[in-house]
DNA sequence: ACGAAATATTCAAAAACATGCATATAGATC
DNA sequence: GATCTATATGCATGTTTTTGAATATTTCGT
């Protein structure tokens, strides 16, 4: 274990070592969703949401891709993914199967 | 998932978000070892490997036994155990079979 | 080109964290 | 009981993180 690994992994475990980015990981890793939906589930305001978006993806953890005016976010990094399943248990399709439209977001994805 | 739930893990995950902490998670994974043999490793004063020492054993983490003298410390939570695991590699006895003695070090264990 | 909607950026203030250093405690030995 | 050794604690300080709020940018529709 060389002391860049071990950096490399506590700058990832930092990354999950908040409650809203571990929450929009866990969102994000069952689907891609846009930032007005996580604007919606999490309940704070959209450029907090933004902020932490832009943590996570300069960190390449998520990547973006825009869809008129709105941007989805999506899960990018299979280790984290390992973590995730390991901390929060699996993303099992049977227990997130069928996307959770959210009725106070009103995205394309969402309506 | 819980708010508590998010709030626990993002907790545990900060824990593992600091290189000396990590590193030290990742010794005492395999054995259980004292104070002065962290510092001989890790070449930190041992104020500040018994800081981070508390750190992780006030949430939890790790257990301390005394010796005489000496404090061990292990590695008590399996949940961290299961990231460690994830993120290090696993602890195979085959790769960490025989403890590693460290010449720098006298305690018990060591000499 | 203009206005509106979705998202991004910037800045500032407070809180939390990291780290170094001085000192305190506890247990062993003489 | 004095002293030595291993470890713990307290405190000061600089740095990072967190969060809120104002504002900017982008893209679409008209």
């Amino acid at each position: 274990m060389t002391d860049r690994q071990l950096e490399e992994q506590a700058l990832r475990f930092k990354l999950l070592g908040h409650p809203v980015r571990l929450q929009i990981l866990d969102i994000l890793r069952r689907n891609p969703e846009c930032v007005c939906h996580l604007e919606a589930v999490l309940g704070k305001p959209q450029p907090y949401i933004s902020q932490q978006l832009r943590v996570l993806r300069e960190a390449g953890v998520i990547v973006d891709s825009k869809e008129g005016l709105n941007v989805f976010y999506q899960l990018a990094d299979p280790e984290v993914a390992a973590l995730l399943n390991v901390a929060l248990g699996p993303n099992l399709p049977e227990r997130n199967g069928a996307r959770q439209s959210v009725s106070f977001c009103d995205c394309p994805h969402c309506s």
